[in-house]
DNA sequence: CGTCTGTTGAT
DNA sequence: TCAACAGAC
């Protein structure tokens, strides 16, 4: 029998909001399929990878292994296989990700006749929705964040999915301390939510700023393949959680914004930014060799960096501390980064990670302003006092009592010098700001 | 979602 | 000597 209808996860890797989808798929009348593009395989064993093939296995799992899974550019493979199927339809979530609304519509064109229909998106508001009274897209986080909440949004879907049915996760580590592994699929997200909502949640305003301590959701991973709406976690607040409600708030305005111009994954938002000079050359190539290895001689931003490679994940706070550090100390441009922050995080999501790299750059909407330049040494100090984050991730400074890791006079020599000063390459920032100010 | 500097007033 | 704060960048 051949199905009529094909329902491409792309990356929302969830049923609770498609119920429907759950009995269409056991009477054989919907193809649930994912596609594996370049981009998600990479080299074997990256911890990443195995995140999402769990996420995937766990959603094959609540379809029964029906999940079909293909490989290649979904601009050619999902045509193919809906006609291979002789398919009337393909059914996926809209404009999400990397997929925006360009990517959609060269779908579309691809598919021909048969009929492409999106099934809402992994945001509360599809991006795209919320505009201006003159239609145009908001550039300022704020405003957005108003209209975003006037606007408004249903209620997530009752689950209609058997509880029974989803894969439990046993062997599934809980998010412990600095979680180095994630429980995939979505009840596991749901489980990481309410241990976060009836937990860190209530200190979330101080405690998500502090890397030393479990005070994030650790729920980015879960949005960033879907496996949780976030309707869902924005029906379970209440008006006390205004900062967490306002994070998902920036997620969805950074899909707006690259929905509307998806050349800002690669390019300055600002664009007079374009005229901005970056260092070049081997100096810089060194540098950010040193920067993406965790030996620059700052201890929270190795420590930072060393997470990322050990947990392929990075504590918000430190993002932003190793961000700056790379555009404003060592004067490398915002995009090398933000591809190394894609390669290996496993919440690396094209829309917030590349706005927010633009934000520290200065370069973004709703910008840092330009002389906001982070002091590593202060940031280490202030929000990991007693130094436990960086001695966790950095041996060499295993030795090192308290708050004296963030000394840099006062560090054993194992631990590599600073690769440059602070001081002096702020006011180089400063000076290359002012260059390009109209 | 900052830092630096200078000022003030308390200790 | 230093916390607290304002103003500038």
């Amino acid at each position: 029998m051949t199905p009529p209808a094909i329902m491409w996860f792309r990356r929302d890797l969830r049923l609770s909001d498609h119920p429907a989808l759950l009995a269409a798929a056991d009477s054989g009348e919907v193809l649930p399929l994912f596609v594996l593009d370049d981009r998600l395989l990479g080299p074997a064993g990256e911890p990443r990878k195995h995140f999402l093939y769990d996420c995937l296995r766990a959603l094959d799992h609540d379809l029964g292994g029906r999940l079909h899974i293909a490989h290649g550019d979904p601009v050619k493979v999902v045509p193919e296989i809906a006609r291979k199927l002789g398919a009337g339809s393909v059914h996926v979530s809209a404009d999400t990700g990397p997929y925006g609304r360009e990517r959609d519509e060269q779908v579309r064109t691809a598919l021909g006749d048969i009929d492409f229909v999106r099934t809402g998106s992994p945001y509360a508001v599809t991006p795209g929705r919320v505009r201006k009274q003159d239609g145009e897209p908001y550039r300022v986080f704020t405003p957005f964040r108003r209209a975003w909440l006037d606007h408004g949004w249903r209620k997530p879907a009752k689950s209609g999915v058997d509880s029974a049915r989803w894969t439990t996760l046993k062997g599934g580590r809980k998010i412990p301390a600095g979680k180095s592994e994630l429980p995939a699929g979505e009840r596991a997200a749901l489980q990481v939510w309410a241990d976060f909502r009836d937990g860190a949640l209530a200190d979330y305003d101080a405690g998500r700023d502090r890397p030393d301590r479990n005070g994030t959701s650790y729920l980015s991973a879960y949005l960033r393949w879907g496996c949780v709406h976030p309707r869902t976690l924005l029906a379970d607040l209440g008006p006390g959680n205004e900062t967490f409600r306002s994070e998902l708030a920036w997620r969805e305005f950074y899909a707006d914004v690259l929905w509307h111009q998806p050349r800002t994954a690669r390019e300055n938002y600002d664009r007079k930014f374009d005229k901005f000079e970056h260092d070049s050359g081997r100096t810089a190539q060194r540098r950010f060799e040193a920067w993406c290895e965790g030996r620059t001689g700052y201890p929270v931003v190795d420590a930072g960096m060393r997470q990322l490679l050990a947990e392929n994940w990075m504590h918000n706070r430190v993002r932003m501390i190793v961000a700056s550090f790379l555009v404003k100390d060592l004067h490398v441009p915002w995009w090398w980064g933000a591809r190394h922050f894609m390669r290996n995080l496993i919440d690396g999501d094209l829309a917030s990670n590349q706005h927010n790299w633009q934000w520290v750059a200065g370069c973004g909407t709703d910008a840092a302003p330009y002389f906001r330049i982070f002091n590593p040494i202060t940031q280490g100090e202030k929000f990991d006092p007693n130094g436990d984050y960086v001695r966790k991730y950095v041996p060499e400074l295993r030795g090192v009592q308290g708050k004296a890791v963030h000394k840099l006079d006062k560090l054993p020599g194992e631990y590599p010098a600073p690769i440059v000063d602070h001081a002096d390459e702020r006011r180089v920032s400063l000076e290359r700001y002012d260059a390009i100010r109209t």
